[in-house]
DNA sequence: ATAAACCTTGGAGTGGGCTTTAAGGCAAGG
DNA sequence: CCTTGCCTTAAAGCCCACTCCAAGGTTTAT
């Protein structure tokens, strides 16, 4: 599969890609004799979790972490497992962050134009 | 309240809080004569807004906008009251993305080592 | 009245994460 | 074999959102 095709299916710009890659991001990318990219199922996989990570707002310094202990191999598990464990509270942090603002934002809409019902308020308005 | 107090009380840099009000991220700050800003209740009311907004991953150019219209008065209410209901799609969108992946993360880390088992697979993987 | 510790502004600098450009190589259709 | 459209790299450029700096004004304490 080329990168375009990858690009299209996973919805993620080639030159995205490109950069994921060469910062590593994504461990290398499977090559045809040209040179050119020719994605596995295992590297669309990778491509799958950067995304993902990145839209939970996991930095790419985190996930060059992740990919360099796991391309050391088996003796980094238990580290790699420590450091997905970090970046899962970091990630539930986020979470409840967004849904508080979510909730807030709700009932303000809810009882717009209502006065002294600021959600954001810092101390109840009377 | 100076700015001092208000960055130690709400957990923003100081530098921010006056970014913020320089491009329109919140009103205009209350002023003492001497030309510092004296915030009051109302002010903190909008930096704290605009702090949850920002965390849930608002852009700063749609909140200038909610601001602008703010200032321009009850005319704009309809509008700012639309504005936020796209804004609540937004992070809805963005806390079911941020929930996926903590579901998966936490999948994969529960499974840790187990073959065949990558919640972020593009198929399952026999 | 002077030093310390605040505050002000305008403008420049920084860091993260892409995104574009330049210069060129490979592949498939006619 | 030539055109069209894909691909490659390295390097430079860009945008967002701060963050810092310089030069100076105010306030408070001693």
């Amino acid at each position: 599969m080329n990168i375009k095709d990858v690009s299209t299916k996973l919805d993620i710009p080639a030159d995205t890609l490109r950069y994921w890659e060469r910062v590593g991001v994504i461990p290398p990318v499977t090559r045809a004799t040209s040179g050119y990219r020719d994605y596995q199922p295992a590297d669309l996989d990778w491509c799958n979790f950067a995304k993902c990570m990145r839209e939970a707002g996991v930095s790419i310094e985190a996930l060059i972490e992740y990919i360099d202990l796991y391309q050391q191999g088996d003796s980094t598990t238990d580290t790699r497992k420590t450091l997905l464990e970090d970046q899962l509270a970091t990630i539930q942090a986020k979470r409840d962050a967004v849904q508080a603002t979510y909730d807030k934002l709700a009932y303000k809409i809810a009882h717009y134009g209502q006065h002294g019902l600021n959600p954001f308020a810092h101390k109840e308005e009377k």
